[in-house]
RNA sequence: CGGGGUAUAGCGCAGUCUGGUAGCGCAUCUGCUUUGGGAGCAGAGGGUCGUUGGUUCGAAUCCAGCUGCCCCGACCA
């Protein structure tokens, strides 16, 4: 290729509306542009990059024995009837009608048109196990669209699902698909993590994510110092350090009457926060005989959302009671609120639950109880973990502490059970001619955002720093002077032309400039290797050639740089 | 969904307060020169000032509505 001929506007300045470095780099190098909030076109250069992430995946894919399918992006409302998502969904389901006034979506995910596709054409165990994949374009519509392809609205992802009689099967399919995706990302050149997660709304059992590290990353990412324990902070077991020392403080009733926050308590009355619980009131579940439960948690920490909705007595989704909920139910206002007392069922963190001598509210506007002590002063509350994990919280494990980190997730591997085969009843004959339901599992791969997360991995002040399996060209040609002296020209093209004969995509950028645009340009969209064709070397019988990474280019005789090119550690790294 | 910002040439911005000929830099086009890290000279093209309505002799500018885009927040008492 040319760039004479090439479709790639290159921008100077950072436009004003990005605000991650991949975002800005990928307008800059004129991979992407904007079509509306959440929408993009990627043009030839983004799309180069956004193909090798699909080959990669597909390979590791077809070796994993999955098969490759495209089912359609928008669906039939009546499936999202069948498994109940149609309601369950909120307005990030794009719904739209057509011309018969017809229910359909696009599709944000497809288990259930795999599901249905699966009932109608596999009646018989003996056509198992099968994992079916495709490369699609999905469509959510996000609350908030933003850092470019990072979170879209529009994006393509690789989403597999597999199919099996038994949760062994399922087991050993997922294990398939966890031991592929390592190879995928291993392969695409990433500093990754698979991480525990929760299995959220999709809904399952055990589930992994993978996350690609880097500051921008929207998730936080918890691990051991002393073992290969991590989990993403939503799933992260905390444990409380050590047991409940024995009380020192007698209970006492103290006036706060502008104290409402943990910050101000702690503030005016010099108490350290680790000796504060807070109390948050959230509607219960249909499983106890209460409307409402108080989640009490220490004073420096913060409620997880996830493990709260996750216990039994908490109602789906977690919401909080409204002010006045929180009047009628506790006699208080926010702000006044704590164990004693109180009215309707506690449930500690595990930390809160080894705290003693610690204040809280007494549950009557405007006063707190300091030196309380549970047991002693209001009942043994139950205990769950409950909280957020912090940094040097000790890991359950026992291995060490936690760290945390920032994760842009790329990967998710969940074992979905029988919850869509059970909706939908889709069911094969087994080996004793029963009607079993099937046990899937679900395995999505966030393709466009692996190309903003390799670049918030690989970049320096010039731009991109694409790794070899990534590059959208891998190497690059740049003629020095040609209009002087013609033989550079015609040696750049043969070298470009016996490249590309041996199986490499070259990038000769013949374009009339001086030598800086020039440069600036290739180092911008992160082209491996370089090779500068000047008169000057031309007389030695040499060219330069540079990686993007090193500071210094080496002088490489003419006849021997298709030769050192192809030999290149850096064409496999 | 709540709050804030913003909208003027392809990109980045000034002009708006104080109403009166639509401007600057980069980019683009033509010609000549120029080729080792974002060139020089000369010339040229390009804007219904987001949109609708109002005030006015006159609106990019004042007023109101609508829309797009960006940022922050979204229940932790």
């Amino acid at each position: 290729m040319r760039t004479s001929q090439l479709l790639f506007p290159t921008l100077r300045e950072d436009p004003v509306d990005s605000v991650v470095i991949s975002h800005k780099l990928m307008l800059r190098a004129g991979m992407i542009r904007q079509l509306a909030s959440g929408l993009y076109t990627w043009l030839p250069l983004g799309l180069r990059v956004l193909r090798k992430v699909e080959q990669i995946v597909r390979e590791e894919m077809d070796r994993a024995g999955a098969q490759e399918v495209l089912m359609s992006g928008v669906q039939p409302a009546e499936l999202w009837q069948e498994s109940g998502r149609w309601q369950q969904f909120g307005p990030e389901l794009l719904r739209l009608q057509d011309r018969h006034a017809r229910d359909f979506c696009l599709g944000p995910t497809h288990e259930e048109v795999i599901t249905d596709l699966i009932r109608r054409e596999v009646n018989s165990y003996k056509q198992l196990p099968l994992n079916l994949y495709q490369i699609q374009t999905k469509f959510r519509d996000e609350v908030r669209p933003r850092f470019g392809v990072m979170r879209s609205r529009e994006f393509i992802m690789k989403d597999a699902y597999s199919f099996d009689v038994s949760p062994e099967g399922m087991k050993a399919s997922y294990d398939a698909m966890y031991q592929a995706y390592c190879r995928i990302f291993d392969r695409l050149g990433l500093d990754y993590r698979a991480v525990l997660a929760d299995s959220g709304a999709i809904g399952g059992s055990g589930s992994q994510e993978f996350h690609v590290l880097a500051e921008s990353g929207e998730d936080d990412i918890v691990f051991s110092t002393g073992s290969d324990l991590a989990a993403n902070i939503e799933k992260a077991e905390c444990i409380a350090r050590g047991s409940r020392p024995e009380p020192t403080e007698s209970l006492r009733e103290v006036e706060t009457p502008t104290q409402k926050t943990i910050e101000a308590l702690v503030r005016d009355f010099d108490l350290p926060i680790e000796k504060t619980v807070k109390t948050l009131i959230c509607r219960a579940s249909e499983a106890i005989d209460a409307a409402f439960v108080a989640l009490v948690i220490r004073g420096d920490h913060t409620l997880n959302e996830v493990k709260a909705e996750n216990h039994p007595a908490v109602a789906t989704p977690l919401t909080f009671a409204t002010e006045t909920e929180v009047r009628s139910s506790m006699g208080a206002g926010p702000g006044s609120l704590g164990p004693i007392d109180c009215p309707i069922p506690v449930i500690a963190d595990r930390e809160a639950a080894v705290t003693a001598d610690f204040g809280a509210g007494a549950n009557r506007d405007g006063w707190h109880y300091f030196g309380i002590n549970w047991g002693r002063d209001c009942p043994e509350p139950e205990v769950a973990d409950l909280r957020n994990a912090v940094e040097g919280d000790l890991a359950p494990d026992g291995s060490g502490t936690y760290q945390i980190r920032r994760g842009i997730e790329v990967g998710h591997v969940f074992q979905l059970g029988q919850k869509y085969s059970d909706a939908m009843d889709a069911t094969v004959l087994d080996e004793h001619g029963k009607q079993a339901t099937l046990f899937m599992g679900c395995y999505g791969i966030g393709v466009t955002r692996i190309v903003a997360a390799a670049i918030e991995q690989r970049h320096d002040d010039r731009g991109i720093c694409w790794p070899a399996s990534l590059a959208p060209f891998d190497v690059c040609i740049v003629p020095i002077g040609g209009n002087k002296n013609p033989i550079v020209d015609q040696e750049a093209i043969d070298i470009k032309e016996t490249l590309e004969a041996r199986g490499l995509e070259v990038l000769l950028d013949d374009r009339n400039l001086g030598p800086g645009p020039r440069f600036a340009d290739m180092d911008l969209i992160g082209i491996p290797l370089r090779i500068v064709v000047s008169g000057k070397t031309l007389e030695s019988g040499e060219v330069e050639l540079k990686h993007r990474t090193e500071g210094e280019a080496q002088r490489v005789s003419r006849e021997a740089i298709v030769d050192t090119i192809m030999e290149s550690e850096w064409l496999r790294s």
